[in-house]
DNA sequence: CCCTGATTCGC
DNA sequence: GCGAATCAGG
């Protein structure tokens, strides 16, 4: 594979969005996410959000890239679907009547835990990254939660939850258990 | 151990 | 220019 112009233009929205260069190699194909990363410093948008602590060895720290360049410096939208809490109640109370184990897309509080930045595709997800579904497939904007879970294990430590506990458990653990 | 980005250097 | 190997950190 070769960096042709829509690859780098890809790159460039990925990479502003906040993915990680991981997930920018799984959405490109073809390239591993080192070849991501010689890319994005090559283009000279390298720095996002990095404190500089300690560069590796004891070599120069030349980092002070003037960034100018960057101008698509795109806000990130908060909250995709911003919906009523009491939406969690009912699909809870399914829930508790029968264990699910194809959990339904539940929108509002995931959204939330879910940083633009983690968004998982089908592409990014590994046998150690939660499968729990957001939004409408049908949509753009779907994505899968992505946050780490144990190998195995579909969900990570919060959709677990929602997925096998009853809704009373499921409220008190939901501000403890992020992810 | 999993992950992240940063840097170097042979190609 | 490219990216694997490596480094440093979370």
């Amino acid at each position: 594979m070769s960096w042709t112009s829509e690859r780098v233009d890809l790159l460039k929205k990925l990479w502003s969005d906040g993915l990680s260069a991981s997930q920018i190699a799984a959405e490109l194909g073809g390239v591993t996410r080192n070849a991501v990363i010689g890319k994005v410093h090559r283009l000279g948008l390298s720095g996002r959000a990095k404190a500089p602590s300690s560069a590796q060895k004891s070599r120069k720290v030349a980092k002070s890239a003037p960034t100018q360049d960057n101008t698509a410096v795109e806000e990130a939208p908060s909250a995709p679907t911003p919906s009523a809490p009491q939406s969690i109640g009912a699909t809870a109370l399914k829930a508790e009547a029968a264990p699910v184990a194809a959990p339904e897309p539940e929108a509002q509080p995931v959204a939330e835990l879910v940083p633009i930045a983690k968004r998982a595709t089908i592409l990014t997800l590994t046998e150690r990254t939660c499968k729990w579904p957001i939004g409408d497939p049908t949509k753009e904007d779907f994505y899968f939660c992505g946050h780490p879970s144990n190998p195995g294990v579909p969900y990570c430590a919060y959709h677990c939850r929602v997925a096998y506990q009853p809704a009373s458990d499921r409220r008190r653990d939901k501000s403890a258990a992020n992810g």
